[in-house]
RNA sequence: GGCGCCAUGGUGUAACUGGUUAACACGCCGCCCUCUCAAGGCGGAGAGUUCGGGUUCGAUCCCCGAUGGCGCUACCA
């Protein structure tokens, strides 16, 4: 590590890099929120990447619903795939041959190595380590692999990866910026793969380049990364780079302090919007986490606008332990906010999300040969504008099933509808297909279900409701059903 | 198991470069206001700073150790 700070001069840039997995996730917005304001506070520029190279978990729809959600935050980017930049392209599925030619040069350089191993061998292997109660790591069968040999796999057509070759002894220490030096002996550091063998390149590898070729300053990420930080160290050093700094940030938790997740927490943007939080607030809630603003502010010393954290807020101030991500002190917060609305404001705000024309179009056309006058709108379509459906036991469980059983179903119905897309085409025959393979009718199956979202036994169809109700909010008020169950059992 | 990070009430934070009756907010409880429920006002309970050593005249704060929590340990990010 070099002593002398060789950024002082350097124009500020840092990024955010999402995966397109899946529904916008909190702790994006939060890493968002602390990379945007460090690049406001210093002119610099806050770049956001599309980190697409797993193909496995890509979601055609996700990249769409990150731009839409950090819009809603308003924390707007100055570079990125949709406003362009002069480092493009911003999705890495639009980088490969970049990759390709970096890791070409570590090929060269003997910094990386073909591996031909197949999954398998690495599963067995690693599954002999477990045993023997040592720490699972890759052989480094190929590592020493002659000239020859890769020739003939090559010739051979053999699948392969390509793996980093990290020094056998010694260590590496990078200093983190909230925690001081940290160091990894290189035996406890794996051969990383950089290329896997789709073509696509790793995290590492893509992070590493895209870091230094959109000159990135200041790498503010989650805690989760530190372990593999001495990986992308290494990479910097084998292509004769300098290094940014590296900032880790609390991981958010959960209420028993494991790392947030959609089991214990809603965790989508998606869902906190249609819910009908203001943006101000969860940026206000989420200025709150892990500290960083000064005590006192406006004798208010816990409420805060986007413009004061640019003026007031510093990274430097944030504590390493992970925050509760507490749902509680969000509502309050987020009440406070409304009460502070004028009337003409709130009025507009409820129009504008939770009483949108377009949802109550939707709603409208669900219900519309359902009542016999306009009075009864409300008896249909309660539960679109409630938040706190629970359906009683009469309500939810059908004959002849246990309770226990009714909430295994539940939980399969859960996986089911988190997997699907969010069509009538693709829903209606996946939950049919679930009843069928569990033995339960279409009419337990999507009762259930009904009772769950709408907490009647009546209610507009199921799969145009949950449509119209859309998918976060479907999925939290079926976790929160199963949730709510497995605790009154107890 | 290995490696790493972390540790102030139930939760989020505060406590100047070691000296405070350990502060504020959420939540909780009570009272007031009030047709109800919120909001608002007033008050209260709740931590001696995970534990054990050390340094010091003096440790929430510095050092060491233990314990606990979390993360990583993938051809996921």
């Amino acid at each position: 590590m070099t002593a002398i700070d060789p950024h002082s001069a350097e124009e500020i840039r840092v990024r955010i890099a999402p995966s397109p997995t899946g529904d916008p996730h909190v702790g994006t917005a939060y890493i968002g929120l602390i990379n945007f304001l460090y690049a406001r506070q210093r002119q610099g520029k806050f770049v956001l990447r599309i980190e697409d190279t797993d193909r496995a978990r890509f979601v055609a729809t996700s990249e769409q619903m990150i731009f839409d959600a950090l819009h809603w935050l308003g924390l707007e980017w100055d570079e990125g795939p949709d406003v362009g930049g002069p480092f493009g392209p911003y999705r890495q599925s639009e980088r490969s041959g970049i990759y390709r030619e970096h890791v070409e040069m570590l090929l060269q350089s003997g910094a990386a190595y073909r591996c031909f191993c197949t999954a398998e061998e690495l599963e067995a292997v690693r599954r002999r380590q477990m045993a023997a109660k040592l720490p699972a790591r890759y052989p480094g069968t190929c590592r020493t692999l002659s000239v020859t040999d890769v020739e003939a796999n090559l010739a051979a057509g053999k699948p392969f990866v390509i793996r980093m070759k990290v020094p056998a002894h010694g260590s590496t220490t990078f200093r983190d910026e909230l925690r001081g030096p940290i160091t990894f002996e290189h035996t406890n550091v794996d051969d990383q793969v950089l290329l896997k063998s789709d073509g696509f390149p790793t995290y590492h590898l893509a992070n590493v380049v895209d870091d230094h070729l959109m000159r990135i300053s200041d790498v503010i990420r989650a805690e989760e990364w530190i372990s593999s930080t001495p990986k992308h160290v290494l990479l910097y050093q084998a292509f004769g780079w300098q290094a940014p700094r590296f900032w880790h940030m609390p991981l958010l938790r959960n209420q028993d302090k494991s790392k947030i997740s959609k089991r214990k927490n809603p965790v989508s943007l998606v869902y906190y919007r249609q819910a009908g939080f203001l943006p101000d607030a969860m940026l206000n809630f989420l200025g709150l986490m892990g500290g960083g603003m000064p005590a006192d502010i406006n004798n208010a010393s816990e409420k805060f606008t986007l413009a004061e954290m640019i003026q007031h807020f510093d990274v430097k101030n944030i504590r390493p332990a992970g925050p509760v991500f507490d749902l509680t002190k969000l509502r309050w917060l987020n009440g406070e906010y409304i009460r502070a609305l004028s009337l003409q404001d709130f009025y507009a705000t409820l129009r504008s999300t939770v009483l949108a024309d377009e949802y109550l179009t939707e709603i409208a056309s669900l219900i519309q040969t359902r009542i016999e006058t306009l009075g009864e709108f409300g008896n249909l379509t309660h539960f679109f504008f409630a938040d706190d459906i629970q359906p009683a036991s009469e309500v939810f469980l059908p004959k002849n099933r246990t309770p226990e059983e009714t909430l295994v179903f539940a939980a399969e119905q859960l996986a089911v509808l988190e997997a699907t897309d969010w069509t009538h085409a693709a829903l209606e025959p996946a939950l049919k297909q679930l009843g069928e393979s569990k033995g339960w009718s279409v009419k337990e199956n999507f009762m259930l279900l009904r009772a769950i979202l709408t907490g009647s036994t009546m209610s507009p169809p199921l799969i145009e409701s949950m449509i119209v109700f859309g998918k976060a909010r479907t999925l939290d008020r079926v976790r929160r059903f199963i949730d709510v169950q497995k605790k009154s059992k107890k």
